[in-house]
DNA sequence: TTGAAAGCGCTAACAT
DNA sequence: ATGTTAGCGCTTTCAA
C-alpha cells in the first residue's frame, strides 16, 4: 500500500500538498493538483482511514458501530439495511456486533468499538437501565438508541409506539369475538415487551374482558421460546382461543407448534404477530400482523447519529413511528360479540 | 479516552512498560505490573485498536470485512452469524459490506476497507471473474471466498456442492412423477445460478427429459424477480407443473405468485427451493428444500482466514459441503412414473 | 527489568 | 500556493 509519502515523491510536492487536493482544499495550483491526481492513480493510492483517525478524532472517522441484540431477527436486518444505505451514501462504513442479549457480549463489543474510535453508535440497549451504554455519554461519544429507550438517560431515541400497535391488535381480535387471547411474550426486562403487554391489557380492560395470569407467558424472543410457550399454552386447561405472540421470531415458533398439533389457523386458533415480515402473506394462512417501519427505524437513527455526529449540541430527539396493522387471514372475520 | 500516556504516569512508569503488561511481555516485575494494571482500571483505559493497527500491520489488528450480496437474503445472514462466532471469540470485529451485488458499491466498500487496514476478508465476489476481488492478493491481504469461486484464482473458498444438491433436487421431482419442470434462476453471470442449472440438467438428461428453453427463467436473486418469472411460467401456453427455484428469495416470490393465482401445492404445482430457511417448515405446506449448511459454511470460512492470517503461506484450501434435501409436502408423493 | 525514541500515515498549525 | 513539523496512541528496537 502505498502512503501520501510515496505520493508526494512521485508528484514531486510535500506531503501537505497531497493531503490538501485529497481533501480539496482551497488555494491550490490546478496543474499541482493534476500532477498529484496522477501519481495518486498510478499507485493505486487509498487514504488510510485508521490514520486519519488517530489524527483528527474530531473529523469524521467515517465509521460506525451498530448493536443488534439478534441478527438472526428480520426485524433487525431491515434495520441494518435503511442504517447502511443512509450511511454508505456519507462514506460511513458499519461495524456490526450482533449481542444476542448477552451484556458480557454486549460490554466486549462496547469496548472494542471505543477502540476503534468509532464516530458514533447506534445501539438496541440490552434494557432500560444499560448502565454500559449510559457510559457512552461519559466518553463522549454520540450514540442513538433504537427500539428501546433508556430510562435514565435523555438520548436520541427512534422507535415505535409499541403499546399502541399492541392495543390495535388485540383490539382487533376483541372485535372478531376473540376472548380468551393469550400473549405469548418475550424477556420481559426488554422494554419492547412489556410496552406490547401494555397494549395487550389496556384493550383487553377496554372490553372488560378479565385479565388472566395463565395466558401470558414469558421467554426469550426467539422462534424456539415460542415454539414451547405456544405448546404450554395449547395444551394448558384453559386454552387461548387466540395468539398475540410478541415478536417476528416468536410468531415463527407458534405457528411451527400449531402446525405440528395439526390445528388449523383460524378455524381452531387465531394468531396476530407483532412485527411483519416479507413472507407474511405466504404463510399458511397469510398472517395478520404488527408492520413496523424497520427500514425507516434505521434510516432515521442513522440521520439523526449523523447530524449529532455534525452537530453535538443539538438537543436530543425522540422519534415515534406509526405501526400497521397488516390484516390478513389468521382470524376469523366477523364482528360478533359472542364467541 | 485515556491513552499508555495517562496510565504510564499514574503508574510511574514509562510507556513502554505498560504497553508490555497489556501484551503480557515476559520479564515484567510482579509489582510493576500490579501497579499498572491498577492504574488501567482506575482510568478505564481501553487500548486504542487503531494506534495499534497503524503502528504493526504484521500482528493482529483484530478487525475483518465481510461482503455479502444480499443482507436481506436470510443465507447471508446465517453465514454472517457463523462468522461473527467465530470471530468474536478471536477479539475480531466485522465490517458488514451490503454490496447488493452492484460493483460500484462493492469497489466502494473495498477501498473503504483497505483504508481500515483490515486484517483480511470474507467475500461472496459478484461473478467468477470479479477482479477486484483477484486484486487483493497483490496488496497482500488475506481474503476467502464464500459461496461463489474465482476462475482467474486460487484462493481459499468455502461452499457447497450446488449441482449436486440441484441435481439431487430435481431428480426427487422427477422421481416423484413430475415432468414439466421450470427452473426460476437468479442472476445468470452468478456462478451458484448456473451450478444450479448445471445439476437440473443433468437431471433432466438422466431421466431422457428434453431441456426447454421457456422452463427456465432468468431473473436477478431477488423476491420480486422471483414472483414475477413465476407469474410467466404459470401463464405461458406450456405450463410447468413442477417448479425448481434458484434461491430462498426467489422461493418466496413464487409462492406469493401462487398464492395470489389461488393455485394449491402441490395439487396445482409443486415446489423445491433452494435454500431452507428457519420457518420453512410453517410455509403452506411446508417446504421441500435444498438445504444449504450457511452457519457452517460462515464458520468454517472464519476459521480458514483466522488460519491464512497467522499463517500467509499455507496453500489454499477448498473446502465443499454437502447440502440436504428436506422433504416436506411442496411435492406430490409417489414414484409413479406417468405423469 | 525498564526506559528512550523512532515511526506507522495522516492532519493542521505555522512558515514561507 | 506550498513546505515543515508536531503530534494522534501505539509497538518495537536499542540501551541502560
Amino acid at each position: 500500500m502505498s502512503s501520501l509519502k510515496d505520493v508526494a515523491k512521485k508528484a514531486g510536492v510535500s506531503i501537505a500538498t497531497v493531503s490538501r487536493v485529497i481533501n480539496n482544499a482551497p488555494n491550490i495550483n490546478h496543474e499541482t493538483r493534476h500532477r498529484v491526481q496522477l501519481a495518486m492513480k498510478s499507485l493505486d493510492y487509498r487514504p488510510s482511514r485508521i490514520a486519519k483517525r488517530l489524527r483528527s478524532k474530531a473529523v469524521s472517522g467515517n465509521l460506525i458501530g451498530v448493536m443488534v441484540p439478534d441478527i438472526s431477527n428480520p426485524f433487525y436486518v431491515d434495520v441494518l439495511s435503511g442504517i447502511e444505505d443512509f450511511m454508505l451514501s456519507h462514506d460511513y462504513l458499519i461495524i456490526m456486533c450482533n449481542f444476542s442479549q448477552d451484556e458480557q457480549k454486549e460490554q466486549l463489543y462496547l469496548d472494542a468499538l471505543v477502540g476503534e474510535s468509532v464516530d458514533g453508535l447506534i445501539v438496541a440497549p440490552a434494557h432500560e437501565r444499560d448502565e454500559k451504554i449510559i457510559a457512552l455519554e461519559k466518553d463522549n461519544i454520540p450514540f442513538v438508541c433504537i427500539d428501546r429507550g433508556l430510562i435514565d438517560a435523555n438520548t436520541d431515541l427512534v422507535l415505535v409506539d409499541n403499546d399502541k400497535g399492541a392495543y390495535e391488535a388485540v383490539c382487533f381480535l376483541l372485535e372478531s369475538g376473540y376472548k380468551d387471547i393469550a400473549y405469548v411474550s418475550g424477556l420481559p426486562q426488554i422494554p419492547t415487551s412489556r410496552q406490547r403487554e401494555q397494549g395487550y391489557r389496556r384493550a383487553l380492560n377496554e372490553y372488560n374482558i378479565a385479565f388472566r395470569k395463565d395466558l401470558v407467558k414469558y421467554g426469550d424472543s426467539r422462534m424456539k421460546s415460542g415454539k414451547l410457550l405456544t405448546l404450554e399454552l395449547l395444551t394448558q386447561k384453559i386454552k387461548p382461543d387466540a395468539l398475540f405472540t410478541g415478536n417476528n421470531l416468536i410468531t415463527l415458533g407458534a405457528l411451527e407448534t400449531i402446525a405440528e398439533m395439526g390445528l388449523e389457523i383460524p378455524a381452531d386458533i387465531a394468531i396476530i404477530g407483532f412485527d411483519d415480515m416479507p413472507w407474511s402473506s405466504t404463510l399458511n394462512p397469510p398472517l395478520t400482523a404488527v408492520r413496523q417501519p424497520a427500514y425507516e427505524i434505521g434510516r432515521r437513527a442513522a440521520e439523526l447519529l449523523y447530524q449529532r455526529i455534525c452537530e453535538p449540541g443539538r438537543p436530543n430527539v425522540k422519534i415515534v413511528l406509526e405501526t400497521e396493522l397488516m390484516i390478513r387471514k389468521s382470524t376469523r372475520p366477523g364482528k360478533t360479540k359472542t364467541k
